[in-house]
DNA sequence: TTAGGGTTAG
């Protein structure tokens, strides 16, 4: 009795401790624990194996089962658990699909924690069919699902493009006995305003304000996205002043949120208000936050500004990403210096980023805009991915060249491909075909981009 | 175990 009274005193300690991320001292009072006879059970182990997802790493969590193996401990589904979720963390498909084949053949039954995991981390790993089975496994076994379950469905549905089905879901919560919660709630809004169905969101947005639930930081942020989505700018930036007024400290997504939208707006002095605050209020900036900015100097063709960022992000530690370099090319172009986004996107390639395709579809728009359209053509050749960016891009281009033949030629190859190429540049095409005396070529272009048309509407 | 960020044409 004793004995077991003491490892419940040592699970209040490592868990204390774990909480911290001391884990250091928590392994010392392991082994003055075993010294005086207070032995680790399953649970000291689980609570390590947890935290050392968490906060450490799947390899040091595979460790300490390994440890508690030795100690002849049988792992259980807790245990499992907390290995799956820090595989999902990590991205590691394999690894959660494996702890999940061997907890079974273990015979241990994987309990309603074990399936949302799986099912979470099949939809973040682009595996969406599977994870709505491991959904349908679980009822057929008898597992009833919880409101985690739903939310994690209904994030994965319109997370894979799903919109019907995820609210189709949310509107028939009630009849599987649950109402929605916070974290519902801010899965529709988010969906929903990424899939553009904005009266749908303000409907729900409505329902929530209806609900009585309090709101907090996350959905404060949401909500700001949903009023700059809607064009309502002057709304977003008075929920950011409600949050705030609430007690809720603006974090790094609330600022980044409220300050890209208001570079997007053309608002680049309230923007700088904001990132000035930001850096007073010390809201932890990161890398996303500094990308913001540099978007900001690059609207305001203030490349030196642009570039003095760059060297802050390295100062602080950092590495320039994909976003960092697409923008720098991009605002480059757009100040008429297409060499120095040339340059950015050869040094973004030894980065060993690749080459981003916004950051060439900005540089081939740039080059087209300067009339160096066969450098611009030299730029897609060397393109793995292309777009129907790239190629109205580089359309308009060889059309302002007044190169109306070899414009068709891409043209007719993007349509009979199935690739978009805006109207705008499908006009001029034949517009500058027509003008030029090439009818005959007008005529082609105009019957293959009604063809397009007829069976793009058709499928 | 489940929710939030940043880049390109017209």
């Amino acid at each position: 009795m004793r004995g077991r009274f003491s490892t419940q005193l040592l699970n209040v300690c490592i868990a204390s401790l774990c909480k911290v991320r001391k884990f250091e001292k928590a392994e010392v009072v392991i082994v003055d624990g075993i010294r005086v006879g207070c032995l680790p059970d399953v649970v000291t182990y689980n609570t390590l194996i947890a935290a050392y997802c968490r906060f450490v790493g799947l390899d040091q969590a595979y460790l300490i089962l390994r440890r508690m193996r030795e100690a002849g401990i049988k792992p259980d589904v807790i245990t499992y658990n907390s290995l799956m979720a820090g595989a999902s963390r990590c991205h590691l498909l394999s690894y959660c699909r494996l702890l999940f084949e061997e907890m079974n053949k273990n015979g241990i039954e994987p309990d309603e924690w074990s399936y949302n995991t799986l099912m979470h981390c099949l939809f973040s790993c682009g595996c969406p069919e599977e994870a709505i089975q491991i959904f349908s496994q679980m009822t057929s076994k008898n597992i009833t699902p919880s409101i985690v379950s739903y939310n994690t469905l209904i994030a994965g549905y319109f997370k894979s493009g799903r919109a019907v089905n995820a609210i189709m879901t949310f509107r028939r919560l009630q009849k599987f006995g649950f109402s929605p919660e916070l974290v519902t709630y801010n899965i529709m809004l988010d969906g929903l305003v990424k899939s553009g169905k904005l009266g749908q969101a303000r409907r729900v947005l409505q329902e929530f304000r209806e609900s009585g639930l309090v709101p907090n930081a996350v959905i404060y942020t949401t909500v700001m996205k949903f009023c700059f989505r809607s064009k309502k700018f002057d709304h977003g930036v008075d929920v950011f002043y409600e949050m705030m007024g609430k007690g809720y400290t603006a974090d790094v997504f609330a600022y980044c949120a409220v300050i890209s939208a208001l570079v997007k707006k053309g608002k680049t002095e309230d923007a700088r208000f904001f990132a000035q605050q930001m850096f007073r209020k010390g809201a932890g900036v990161d890398l996303a936050c500094y990308n913001a900015l540099i978007y900001a100097h690059c609207k305001e063709r203030n490349m030196n500004a642009a570039l003095q960022m760059v060297n802050e992000i390295e100062e602080c530690g950092m590495e320039s990403d994909e976003y960092t370099y697409s923008t720098l090319v991009d605002g480059f172009c757009k100040s008429g210096d297409v060499d120095s986004a040339w340059n950015q996107l050869r040094a973004m390639e030894i980065s060993g980023l690749g080459m981003n395709l916004v950051a060439c579809n900005s540089l081939i728009d740039g080059l087209c805009k300067a009339g160096r359209v066969n450098h611009a053509i030299h730029v897609l050749k060397m393109m793995k991915i292309r777009d129907s960016f790239t190629y109205s891009a580089l359309i308009h281009g060889l059309c302002k060249a007044r190169r109306f033949r070899a414009a068709a030629a891409f043209l007719f190859n993007c349509l009979e491909n199935g690739t978009n190429v805006l109207r705008s540049a499908q006009r001029a095409v034949l517009h500058g075909l027509r003008c030029s005396g090439f009818r005959k070529d007008a005529k082609k272009v105009r019957v293959a981009i009604w063809k397009a048309g007829f069976l793009n509407y058709k499928s």
